[in-house]
RNA sequence: GGGCGUUUAGCUCAGCUGGUUCAGAGCAUCUGCCUUACAAGCAGAGGGUCGGCGGUUCGAAUCCGUCAACGCCCACCA
């Protein structure tokens, strides 16, 4: 069979993912099996997958493939989130581009273009998991807005408002200007921006003077309703009691006083805003003031902004700053940072907001989430963002989830008629139900009602996510919900960890009474390598595709994971996927080369034997430390163990034992080992990379259809982890190993050709059953057991046995002595050393024996090391 | 302003409850090899006073204190 030196993954990867979906492998339904589940953090509809998809997809294939195989039954549920804000904002433009305004379509024609936008870029980023080899159970596919998930969120609408949670009320939120709508706390984003102070001059009404106020938004004293004070304040004591007039406003306004205010910063003088800053809004609570609200609903002034309506806001802070100077009125200007808060998904600044919203009591309902999480009910890897979860949820506030927007699920609230009163149902025919109730009008009609326009915050669909895509609140006692829930891993990035990761434990103990998964994985950021996070803006981000049509699927998710410690964050750098694909080269040329290999029945070669008994041990070890690793979702470490496992230990050490000479036959017994050997270390790979150890382990012997590496188990190790008859086998070899490396340092050093067999002289003790493969691997002609080495010969230890290669003419003797007095001296400053400890008596009086044990073993061990160089020495110097 | 985290080889990181897995791994670097599985490779080698200072201890990369740098999260001082 003739096959490529080169492995091509676009030739096989299509081929391998187009079976694995035609027999159904990707599919779970609930049997016997002890379920392994895993819902998909949904990204974006009309999302494009990036880089950071790519990290967290991979790291769930790995998890839910090596589940699979480990005899679990594995459901990895997929979907997608209509992302509310975000696709609005899309479909926005979309028809801007097209000249036409939101404002001029009704909802329906809205929500029409929506869906045909959605239809149409939806599902993309599905496709593009599906080459990342992602074994998603794609019969299950879930999208936040379909039919069950619609229902399940106004069904958890409706049971939250009965239960007394949910309330509508005016409240201070963030606006956000440009998507029009209210944001919860979560969605704004606090910078530092360098901006300016103004001191404004408020005059004093009926006397000379005025009252100085600092700010940093001259553009809000329309709204201004009062000046506030400390009443302790010596320097500004003289305003109290007295009114003061709102620069070009010219409006009367009081004078208060309350302790809130800081009389070190500014001159101790604060405008109260009510209607645009939090704080001010409870002064004026507190003190009874009234409250103007100077903007629209796009960040532009209205009325109350007298000539400068219309104008935006920061547009009227420039303008309103050259017309307080040239009226006398602005005592002074510095220059000032402060953090202002912009919207997650627009970037604009958010106004703060007066606003008729709908909120969640978060309180009581995050107490069990809180307590899960503590007790590790829950458990967080890393564990440090149990610290942040906990400092989130003990401070929770109530979460704003009514949104100004018609692309996202309509609140079910219905307003009657008249009176303001309102009803909350699932559908509108129970509303209109419960409104004659209420209203006491019996034939009151759906006609009469009139249903809220918000629709809700997007995550008040992905919180339900682990139930919902089980259809676990419709049909709270099916078959799905029963089995995979509680799921068993999620996987996301602790960007997340409030506005999806807590508010899903506290909807899963709430709904559920039980945790929604047992093991939360952060995953770093990805960035590139010099630590910026990836982004479009700055051009940093790889096309995912690209990388994978230039490095192959496995050979991106391995780039991907040997940089991936988990919590950190990683620095991505396409040479890491050059890495992997390198590492997919070698795989594919050890499978060249056993399957070159034709089969006699000649007996088994000694070394071949050793080389087998050494590699079990191996391979057991490696399975070992996998599963530990795994244990503690170190994927990473679990691959690197994989890495050298198959490079080192099997290629470099294994088939360069049992190779035969070239166009020999093997005999049967090693070929039966090795493809074993093979087999094993592809399906220890897999989970991984699941293409390449797919094409090999179909070639590797005859399969049947309808068989899978997919779906092949693990394999088993043949010794317990750390047995100690494995460790000697192991411990054995490494020694074997440094006499090898040994003699091929010193060929290499003295410039013996490959090809010039050496002879090898054993003075201290070595088991001879290692003798044939030493010999063939360090290119020996001859083994020797002697006493006595020949003049000449260059010698070596290895542990405390001494080992000498002679040469014909070697004339280097002044180099050796010197490299020789070099170790010698080393030897006796460690023996110093080591001494020095066991005289002291405090050590041999408080350390433990073991300890000292082993210190009198270095003493014992570098003694006989300094006899043997010394007389090594002397011989030399004859 | 509070809280958390990081700092170990040129780079990215392991080193759990202090002691032969104690100074490690991968990559990169250097040297020699086109040795018929693989030059996307093989063989060999070099490289760190474990951020600084102080303390506890027979013994500290590991524990404590402190300082410094960087990062993240939270917070309504105009």
């Amino acid at each position: 069979m003739e096959i490529a030196t080169k492995y091509n993954p676009s030739e096989v990867e299509d081929k391998w993912y187009r079976y694995w979906m035609e027999k159904g492998f990707f599919h779970s339904e609930p049997d016997e099996r002890e379920p392994y589940t895993i819902v998909i953090p949904p990204p974006n509809v009309t999302g494009v997958l990036h880089m950071g998809h790519m990290l967290n997809n991979t790291i769930q294939d790995i998890l839910v493939r090596r589940a699979r195989m480990t005899g679990k039954n594995a459901c990895w549920v997929p979907g997608t989130d209509h992302a509310s804000i975000a696709t609005e904002a899309k479909v926005v433009a979309k028809l801007a581009k097209e000249e036409i305004k939101k404002t001029d379509l009704t909802r329906e024609q809205f929500l029409e273009h929506a869906w045909d936008w959605t239809h149409k870029h939806g599902g993309l980023i599905l496709e593009q998991l599906k080459k990342l080899g992602a074994s998603c159970d794609w019969e299950r596919t879930c999208f936040t807005m379909d039919k069950k998930r619609s229902e399940s969120v106004l069904k958890v609408f409706v049971d939250l408002y009965n239960k007394g949670f949910i309330y509508r009320g005016v409240r201070m939120v963030n606006w956000d200007p440009a998507a029009q709508t209210a944001l919860s706390d979560e969605e704004v984003i606090h910078r530092e921006q360098k901006g300016k102070l103004y001191y404004l001059r408020y005059r004093i009404v009926g006397e000379d003077g005025y009252a100085v106020v600092a700010t940093t938004r001259p553009e809000t004293i329309f709204g201004d309703t009062a000046v506030c004070i400390h009443p302790d304040d010596p320097k500004n004591a003289h305003l109290k009691g007295k009114k003061v007039i709102v620069p070009l406003a010219n409006r009367e306004v009081p004078i208060i006083e309350d302790d809130y205010i800081d009389i070190e910063f500014g001159t101790g003088c604060l405008k109260v805003t009510p209607a645009h800053d939090i704080n001010d809004y409870l002064l004026g609570e507190k003190h009874g003031l009234e409250i103007v609200d100077i903007f629209n609903d796009n960040g532009t002034l209205n009325r109350h902004g007298l000539q400068y309506e219309g104008m935006d806001r920061f547009e009227v802070r420039r303008q309103i700053e050259r017309d307080l100077e040239k009226a006398g009125l602005m005592e002074k200007i510095e220059p000032y940072e402060n953090k202002v808060g912009f919207s997650e998904r627009t970037g604009v600044a958010i106004e703060p907001k007066l606003s008729m919203q709908w909120f969640l009591k978060m309180e009581d309902l995050a107490k069990p989430a809180l307590e899960a999480v503590m007790n590790d009910t829950i458990q967080f890897y890393p564990a440090k963002f149990k610290n942040t979860y906990r400092h989130w949820m003990e401070n929770i506030k109530d979460w704003c989830i009514s949104r100004q927007l018609w692309w996202g699920h309509r609140i079910p609230a219905y307003f009657l008629p008249e009176g303001g009163g309102y009803v909350v149902a699932e559908t509108p025919e129970k509303a209109v139900v419960l409104a004659r109730e209420k209203s006491g009008h019996p034939d009151l009609q759906l006609s009469d009602l009139r249903q809220d326009e918000d629709s809700l915050d997007t995550w008040f669909s992905s919180w339900l996510w682990p139930i919902s895509v089980f259809d676990g609140i419709n049909e709270p006692h099916n078959g799905d919900i029963e089995y995979y829930y509680p799921t068993s891993d999620l996987i996301t990035a602790p960007d997340i960890i409030f506005f999806w990761v807590a508010r899903m434990i506290i909807a899963g103990y709430e709904l559920r009474q039980k945790p929604c998964f047992h093991k939360v994985y952060f995953t770093g950021l990805v960035r590139d390598k010099l630590g910026r996070k990836m982004s479009k803006s700055l051009g940093n981000s790889p096309e995912p595709l690209d990388l994978i049509a230039n490095y192959g699927a496995d050979g991106v998710r391995m780039g991907l994971m040997l940089a991936a410690p988990a919590g950190n964050d990683l620095l991505f750098d396409e040479s890491l996927c050059e890495q992997g694909r390198n590492f997919n080269n070698k795989i594919w040329n050890a499978f060249r080369l056993v399957k070159g290999w034709e089969t006699t029945d000649k007996e088994q070669p000694e070394s071949a034997q050793i080389a087998i008994r050494w590699f079990e041990a191996q391979l057991a070890k490696a399975i070992g430390n996998m599963d530990d690793s795994f244990g503690k979702y170190r994927i990473s470490e679990a691959l690197m163990e994989a890495y050298k496992l198959f490079w080192d230990e099997f290629s470099s050490w294994y088939l360069e034992i049992v190779k035969p000479d070239f166009e020999q036959p093997i005999d049967q017994k090693t070929y039966e080992s090795t493809l074993q050997f093979f087999d094993a270390l592809l399906r220890l790979l897999h989970p991984f990379m699941p293409f390449i150890t797919e094409e090999l382990w179909q070639n590797l012997e005859d399969r049947n259809e309808g068989e899978s590496i997919m779906i092949a188990p693990l394999p088993v190790a043949r010794y317990e982890y750390n047995s100690m008859e494995a460790e000697k086998w192991i411990l054995d070899f490494e020694t074997v190993k440094e006499i090898i490396s040994n003699i091929r340092a010193i060929r290499l050093q003295k410039n013996i050709p490959a090809k010039e067999a050496l002879k090898l002289q054993i003075l201290g003790h070595c088991e001879p059953v290692y003798f044939p493969v030493i010999s063939r691997m360090a290119k020996l002609s001859e083994i020797e057991t002697t006493r006595e080495k020949s003049p000449g010969a260059v010698s070596f230890l290895v542990k405390t046995e001494e080992f000498a290669v002679p040469l014909e003419n070697n004339l280097q003797v002044e180099e050796e002595l010197l490299r020789m007095q070099q170790e010698l001296n080393y030897q006796r400053g460690f023996l110093d050393s080591v001494k020095k400890k066991l005289d002291n008596e405090n050590f041999v009086s408080k350390a433990p024996a073991k300890i000292i044990e082993m210190e009198k073993k270095k003493q014992t061990d570098a003694e006989s090391k300094i006899r043997l160089l010394e007389e090594n020495i002397a011989a030399l110097s004859k």
